[in-house]
DNA sequence: TCTATAAGTTGACAGTGTCAACATTGACTA
DNA sequence: TAGTCAATGTTGACACTGTCAACTTATAGA
């Protein structure tokens, strides 16, 4: 019980990284300052600059870490999920959509422009992980329906993320008439199915 | 050249809300201080709390500012829209899309939840007209297409939402493939009347 | 005319990010 | 093995923020 502080923490980046996604947790984003974060680390309130030039670099750390986690997600379902293209491609949609619900707070803060640099060349990296990992069942739905692949490819992302972000923003819980059903992504999905998928 | 500074402002909660807006025009919200706003207002940096108890209070008050020019612009578009319910309802669409293209800093910050208290009585009323401009029509393609009139506004309000947000995000201009297309709601709103509009 | 109160001002406080100056440690080199 | 230097951490300070209490000024109504 002598051992009480190595004046070096060992690995203080990653306790940091740690630290600032239980933070966000917790308390949403708005909780991440440099001091909580140092405070929660058990270091001092300046040690932070010292790996994370800026508040917005470890913020930015943090989404990386979060979109490398959806990234790992979709692939692993991408490997497991059934051969149609149609449902392959909705089951991208579903990675997405289930993290979001899971984790509200990390998926609202990673699309926050003035938390996170999405110009930061890590960022970039996972990013195009992401994207060809949603890319693969695009291009092969997209020849099955004869639909314009970079269309569908937009439509299928915006759709997905555009609920996800107003159903955690509590749009639809206001409305009276929307009320009861809670989850109406499967329905969305079904419509589209019957939309896009149908054999003409 | 005189009277120089009266006492008494005349409007200043009225000019506070301007120079609220203005300021997130220019600088996006971050930039709305209240220090700042009082000083664009020419008045001592606690003014304002004596109009607005909070920063939150104001900038919801901004926010309810905004929903109600797109209430307007909604209600606006939809009287002069073609008759056809499928048509009036892509305009309401349009309308959405093209405030957000045109104002972006106002359009992104009227959803952040940490900065507008949607619970706030004004903004709940202004939603209210909001959702009456948007089921109007969707209630008549629900009837026209056969579709679930509920399922369908989610998912256009979803589909345009979330183009937009993800577009001003900056999301498609990463990608090489889709670099090109610039304003690609056009060609996703065809794709849409292709799918739930054509006649079986 | 008097007075209560709405509307503004001033000064203070704690919390924030960030920087400069200093202290400690460990790794590399001679 | 000794010595040095860069990396890592600490401390103290600064300007800026939101917010509050105490004070001042002007206005509306009795």
């Amino acid at each position: 019980m002598a051992e009480k502080k190595p004046f070096h923490h060992g690995d203080l980046k990653r306790a940091l990284l740690d630290a600032t996604l239980k933070l966000i947790d917790a308390e949403t984003v708005s909780g991440v300052t440099i001091r909580a974060v140092a405070k929660a680390t058990g270091v001092s309130h300046a040690a932070p600059t010292k790996h994370y030039s800026d508040r917005r670099q470890l913020i930015t750390a943090a989404a990386n870490a979060v979109f490398g986690e959806i990234v790992e997600l979709t692939h692993q379902r991408l490997a497991t999920s059934e051969h149609p293209a149609r449902e392959r491609l909705i089951s991208t949609a579903h990675v997405l959509y289930e993290y979001a619900l899971e984790h509200p707070n990390r998926y609202e803060f990673i699309w926050r422009r003035d938390l996170v640099d999405h110009d930061n060349p890590d960022i970039m990296t996972t990013m195009n992980k992401l994207y060809y990992g949603y890319d693969m069942p695009v291009e092969e739905s997209a020849m099955d329906t004869g639909f314009d692949s970079d269309t569908l490819a937009v439509l299928i992302w915006s759709l997905v993320h555009g609920y996800v972000d107003l159903r955690m923003k509590g749009m639809f819980e206001e409305r009276q008439d929307l009320k009861t059903g809670q989850d109406r992504l499967p329905a969305m999905i079904e419509l589209l199915r019957e939309a896009f998928f149908r054999t003409p």
